[in-house]
DNA sequence: CGCGCGCTCGGG
DNA sequence: CCGAGCGCGCGA
């Protein structure tokens, strides 16, 4: 008799401990399994199996079937599950779910298997009648290939497949079958040569003996064919690989390039696939048959094993950390993956998230860098315009005269454009048209953002509280501005403009899921439209060949985001955006309106100067002390019913109080305010944000969070949030 | 005095 | 999470 220990599948901390089960020398560890759970049953997984067990016999159950015979969990997974369930103090139910694909635990999928027909041993063609001529041949076609599937044959034989099959000279079998989530048939493709810069950078990853390894390559460089060639050679010492991608990076043509190169060894794990090819994709991984693991961010808990690589493509990107608990860092996982499997993992990216880069220049990580583009093209021109001028000018338009200009030039020669508003969510910043002047904090040196329901500023960081200034406190002026301008204005205005002009718009009301926003951008890649006006999401994705001319229509809108992290944001999507522009043989061009031409990180971007950017960026961090020199958490605490989350924030906040008085040096800021954003789909959201100096307090910080019971209220832990809202 | 609901506890 | 057990409050 052996012991399981088990963790049944219920994601509540009540019951978040090893239960002892009972069972036979087939249960292993990382299977999931079935047992009796108080009155009735439920699933769990098994954590380990052991000889004995202290508990008393008479309270041992027994478990009573395991579901798959190939254990879900490999020793990889129960090891990362008990690390994040520890550090981000959520159940352990709730982690291995991470491992999973949700279609096993729905139980909504199943295995797919068709019927396949071979040839009996043993039996001629000579014994079938001469008349049937269809049953010979479909017997001579059977005796090549060995066996085929029956519908295949039915198509092609007809009757004689049954016929042939009641004379017992064929036998059905069954065979599983993966659903194949690219239906089309990809060209083969060769690897191309490397370029010297890009085998350096594959010697770099491969020879140093630093984990980390950041390719820092601009826009159009090829580091995708980095990642391919490495991931080559990992396959080649017969182990398995991770690829990872943002989000909106899962494109067909991706998949497709893929797919061409490395064939059926890549796997797919995307929320795009049906739920069949999603959970065949993850089974294809977890029997060793596919060898890639490609996706978004829940990908890098692929159950693949012998792991030799993980790469994090567009390493910057806010779609790696996780909205809904555990709140895992992307990253963390990888590292811990690659440290569990002693293999390489690369990040990369045109424009490193400060953080990453800094690790970098430290010699925590390797840094290589590909500095030219591919065919040595030039990165188009990037043309800053002083909006504050074209006011004076009384030109009150959101286009600048060169704008309009070099739209009128684009369209005449039948290019295309993009036109990228860069205003983000609900903050409304005040700025001075006239002068620039933004209205900052007193004390963090971050944006005030407009609160319409009071009338008044308030910064993000502290709570603080402003009145709104009548008039410019720089110059006096009197065109405080503090509405962004909206997409359909900016239609409606270049309708006026140039009539002929076939105009797409893309934002959050013109696109309604993933498919939206993929139908319009095939659009405007198929040449339907001229111009594609857009916010965030025209930054990213697609190849636009006959795109020339790029127009950023406010630059300072992120730029004055309320958060410490705008001005990075800036210069990468300011980099983005300008690499939509003349990406085959015509130059590409870009203009920049900003109402502060002279502000550095707008300069050190529009000359594609990440350096410069960084070390203006990382003094002003120091000098703030701002993340990387210092953690920003927030505890959230949300709830329908405002006075109970009100009631548990007071709890929240006083151990949390507690904690701070014990400790005032770990803390450079610790505030109790309601969020910015008070009400978001009913729910009513309080924190408390604080500004530690290291993470010494985060233990404690989690501890406190997690030990809140109260039902309808829920309580988290955020790090380094990626927006205050 | 009896039952009903709400809270607490245990589940192996 | 879910059911069992128990305590207290109210009603006939």
């Amino acid at each position: 008799m052996m012991f399981a220990e088990v963790i049944v599948d219920i994601a509540h901390s009540d019951v978040d401990r090893i239960y002892d089960y009972a069972c036979g020398e087939d249960v292993v560890r990382g299977m999931r399994v079935v047992v009796p759970f108080g009155k009735g049953v439920t699933t769990g997984f098994v954590m380990r199996v052991k000889e004995r067990t202290e508990l008393d016999p008479a309270r041992i159950r027994k478990i009573l079937r395991y579901e798959e015979e190939l254990p879900p969990l490999t020793a990889e997974s129960l090891f990362l599950a008990e690390k994040i369930s520890a550090r981000y103090r959520v159940p352990m139910a709730l982690t291995l779910r991470l491992f999973l694909p949700s279609e096993m635990r729905t139980g909504k999928v199943s295995k797919r298997y068709e019927t396949v027909y071979l040839p009996c041993e043993g039996r001629t063609e000579e014994e079938i009648p001469p008349r049937a001529v269809k049953q010979r041949a479909l017997f001579r076609h059977l005796t090549e290939v060995g066996e085929e599937e029956s519908a295949r044959l039915r198509e092609e034989y007809g009757s004689a497949v049954k016929a042939l099959s009641d004379a017992g000279f064929l036998r059905a079998e069954k065979r599983r079958v993966f659903r194949d989530p690219y239906r089309g048939a990809s060209a083969e493709s060769t690897p191309k040569k490397l370029t010297p810069s890009q085998q350096n950078a594959v010697d770099t990853v491969k020879n140093t003996d630093k984990t980390v390894t950041l390719l820092h390559g601009v826009t159009g460089s090829g580091k995708t064919e980095v990642y391919l060639s490495l991931i080559a050679d990992t396959l080649k010492a017969d182990k398995t690989a991770i690829f990872l991608v943002p989000e909106i990076s899962l494109t067909p043509q991706m998949l497709s390039q893929l797919r061409a190169r490395f064939g059926s060894a890549v796997a797919i794990l995307h929320s795009g696939l049906s739920a069949g090819e999603r959970y065949d994709e993850w089974l294809r991984l977890r029997e060793g048959e596919a060898k890639i693991a490609v996706g978004a961010r829940s990908a890098v808990f692929a159950p693949v094993e012998r792991v030799g690589l993980l790469v994090i493509d567009e390493e910057h990107d806010g779609s790696y950390s996780s909205e809904t608990a555990p709140r895992y860092e992307t990253f963390g996982i990888a590292l811990m993956r690659a440290r569990y499997n002693g293999c390489k993992l690369v990040l990369g990216s045109a424009t490193p998230s400060v953080e990453t880069y800094r690790r970098a220049v430290m010699g925590e990580f390797e840094l290589v860098k590909l500095p030219e583009r591919i065919n040595a093209r030039p990165m188009p021109e990037v043309k800053l315009v002083d909006m504050r001028r074209e006011v004076r000018r009384g030109n009150a338009s959101p286009f600048s005269e060169l704008l309009s200009e070099r739209l009128g030039e684009c369209l005449k020669k039948g290019n295309q454009a993009i036109l990228f508003l860069n205003r983000r969510g609900y903050a409304k910043t005040v700025i001075c048209r006239d002068c620039g002047y933004v209205a900052k904090c007193t004390q963090c040196d971050v944006a005030l953002t407009y609160h319409s329901d009071e009338g008044a500023l308030k910064c993000h960081y502290c709570g603080s509280n402003y009145r709104m200034p009548p008039a410019c406190p720089a110059c006096g002026g009197r065109h405080l501005g503090y509405e962004g301008v909206g997409t359909q204005r900016i239609v409606l205005d270049l309708k006026k403009r140039f009539p002929a002009a076939r105009i797409l718009r893309m934002d959050v009301d013109t696109t309604s899921g993933k498919e939206g926003h993929y139908r319009i951008l095939k659009q405007f890649a198929s040449h339907e439209a001229d111009i594609l006006v857009g916010t965030q999401m025209v930054a990213k994705g697609h190849d636009f060949p006959s795109v020339t001319l790029v127009g950023i229509l406010d630059a300072d809108m992120s730029l004055h985001f309320a958060d410490y992290r705008s001005g990075e944001r800036t210069f990468q999507l300011v980099t983005q955006v300008a690499g939509r522009s003349g990406r085959a043989q015509e130059p590409g061009e870009v203009v920049l309106q900003t109402y502060d031409p002279e502000n550095a990180i707008l300069r050190s971007a529009a000359a594609y100067d990440y350096e410069g950017f960084y070390a203006r960026e990382i003094s002003m961090r120091e000098a703030m002390l701002f993340p990387p020199f210092a953690k920003i958490v927030r505890v959230m605490v949300t709830g329908e019913e405002e006075g109970a989350a009100v009631e548990v924030l007071r709890g929240v906040y006083t151990a949390l109080k507690e904690l701070y008085d014990a400790h005032p040096e770990e803390f450079l800021f610790f505030n109790r305010m309601h969020s910015p954003i008070k009400r978001i789909r009913g729910k009513y959201r309080y924190q408390v944000l604080m500004r530690l100096l290291g993470g010494g307090m985060l233990k404690e910080i989690y501890r406190i969070a997690s030990e809140v019971r109260e039902r309808d209220v829920l309580v988290y832990v955020e790090e380094d949030p990626a927006n205050l809202s």
